[in-house]
DNA sequence: GATGAATGAGTGTTCATTCAT
DNA sequence: AATGAATGAACACTCATTCAT
């Protein structure tokens, strides 16, 4: 309707909006993305007009966490391909963010359908979701070209399994379930790694794949 | 209260009650844990009415699905260990049951805290769960026995890492998807074969283990 | 519609509804008017489709109840009259009955409007209201021309004031509310007794007058 | 667990609460204490989200009402206390004013069990329920003192009477029920003035007696 | 700009009544 | 004729969203 973008918001408005979205990506680790949105509103110290007047609704709000997730994955991702040497630690490592990600990984997600559509649909959330595809498949093909990843699986396969173990932590995650999950990982850290391993059914899996569905 | 138990239901009415149940179990697959109880009844092909006149509550329900689901998968446990002569082989099969079950096995599952709690806490689903622990504890000390299983795992370790895979594929699912989840399956008992693997963190996790948080 | 009125019931028919009606009874006193139909089946020792098969729906049973209680009522008055050689007296014991009949009293009843209406509108609930103020007036007047009663007063004042008492009786009633009812009652009989009282505003209200409203 | 009490109501809110006590106190005399909770909103001129804001459910709506009256009541028989030189007088006034209060006085009540728990144990009910009861017992004393009231009775047979007589009081009343209704009381003020009296059976009911039950 | 009050649609659950067995 | 299963309308209560202050 208007031609003109919204111009950027002022600093505190910015520092404002920022802060209602790390309410939000709390609130919905720790109560689901149902909970009502006057509970986010608290959560983030303010009323729900407030809240509303940033975020048109409950989409809007969902849609700005993940962006916000998959920025900060991204960041570490490509602080942890500078850090690492091994490209194969460098993978593990990034896929270990994941954990924190529960929210914004749509292919990995039981939310609502609506939900999950507009999130999918978004398009800052694509181009960061098509980045972080590209920087994983060059991870993925350093860590074969080195001989640490097995060659037969792609970026899509490595990136299911680590959102798959990944997603069922319970986020506050008491001692026992965190060993359960480190477990997890290594059992399947093995099962990446290079070796003699059964053949696998069908062609590798690519990032874009994953997101095809 | 009363010192008599319900007598035994009239033949259509048990039959009209497994359709309920049936119907819930697609329901909840299909449309998570929240859908309208009215959505369920449609699906059963009956109105709310009765649904409510067999299930007090959706939570009754729930675990009436849970028993349901536990029993079958149980059933699918014992044929597998009847029909395949390596232990192995029967616990893969066994495992690949769970699949259908997203609803019952409560360590692995997101709801709503309440119905979480209320289907653990059901007697029978306790007992339905226990006998499934013991299977499967045998099952996988047999194939470490055998020399197919890495000896560092337990029960509860094999169970969880089944349960997360299976537990994102979509129930439908498209080809793609399907393929997908097989290649995961596959790296996993990559993972899970005797073989030079890496060392697990802490000890094995056992399938009371699981149950116990 | 049908010309020809319904047969007499069998004997044993009419024992079984009567056994309904006394359920009924039981069950309006203790539970209030609003008892799911089912409950009253329940305390009768049937299904709700035997209830339905007597009484149209809630209504009927209702008048049906209000039927007999009234007939009791005008049992036990003509009793009372016959035994009691104080018209006082027997005025005193019939008002007494009223105790048992918070239901069929229309005019004491908190029952929700529309059942009230139809109670009252019930032709044989009228002839046995009728009845009823026919020899409460003849008592009231015997007992003003003996001397026992004040002449200031009419039947339907007497009823009413009775009526009230006795309608906040708890129905199991704790022992100190069955004393503390008696004393009201003794309070109001010493207000109704000949002797030296202030002047009553208007005149006396029959027990025609009652039902007016 | 929050340990800051909730902020005074904005000056509009407390408005619009107190229409809506109002509202539901008329709402609750006219249709009884089950009428739907959107009757009572649309008596309030506002939507059921309006009236739930306010109060948590059906029980704590009627406290409110409950509260209310009982404070208005207070109010009155204090008043009247001022007023009145003979404490006879101010003694039938107060009780005149019970007539408005058929929802507060849980022992009069015909109100569902749970509903009736819920306001006699409301502490702010308790605590206005006793100042009553106090001023009530020294305005009988007052009144037996001066010679006016039989010696015989307690607060509490006092209290019950009146609440009994008013109680059936059908509240927008035509004029015949209004007569009949001071007709009704002014018996009852007949058998509670000193004068020739039969003996009650039982000790005085204390005002405190009253609310054991 | 912020607040929280108001709205009303949506869903769980109950129960009067009907009807197949 | 008796039973109790099925139906669906009705009501309590919740929460996303809008709007007056």
């Amino acid at each position: 309707m208007t031609s003109t973008p919204p111009p950027p918001l002022r600093a505190d408005a910015q520092r404002n909006r920022q802060q209602l979205i790390d309410a939000a990506a709390r609130t919905f680790l720790t109560s689901g993305p149902d909970v009502p949105m006057e509970e986010i509103a608290r959560a983030a110290g303010v009323g729900v007009g407030t809240l509303y007047r940033r975020f048109a609704d409950r989409e809007s709000l969902m849609v700005a966490v993940a962006q916000t997730s998959l920025e900060r994955l991204l960041g570490r991702v490509r602080a942890a391909v500078e850090q690492e040497p091994l490209a194969w630690d460098a993978l593990v490592l990034s896929m270990s963010h994941l954990r924190e990600l529960k929210l914004s990984l749509s292919s990995t997600d039981p939310l609502p359908p609506a939900l999950h559509a507009a999130v999918r649909a978004d398009p800052a959330v694509r181009r960061l979701r098509h980045e972080l595809d590209v920087v994983t498949e060059q991870l993925v093909a350093a860590a074969q070209a080195e001989g640490t990843l097995r060659t037969d699986v792609g970026a899509g396969d490595v990136m299911r399994l680590f959102a798959l173990v990944y997603r069922a932590t319970p986020t506050p995650g008491q001692p026992g379930a965190e060993r359960a999950t480190e477990r997890a990982v290594a059992v399947l850290l093995d099962g990446l790694r290079t070796g003699p391993h059964a053949e696998l059914p069908g062609p590798p899996v690519s990032a874009a794949d994953l997101g095809r569905r």
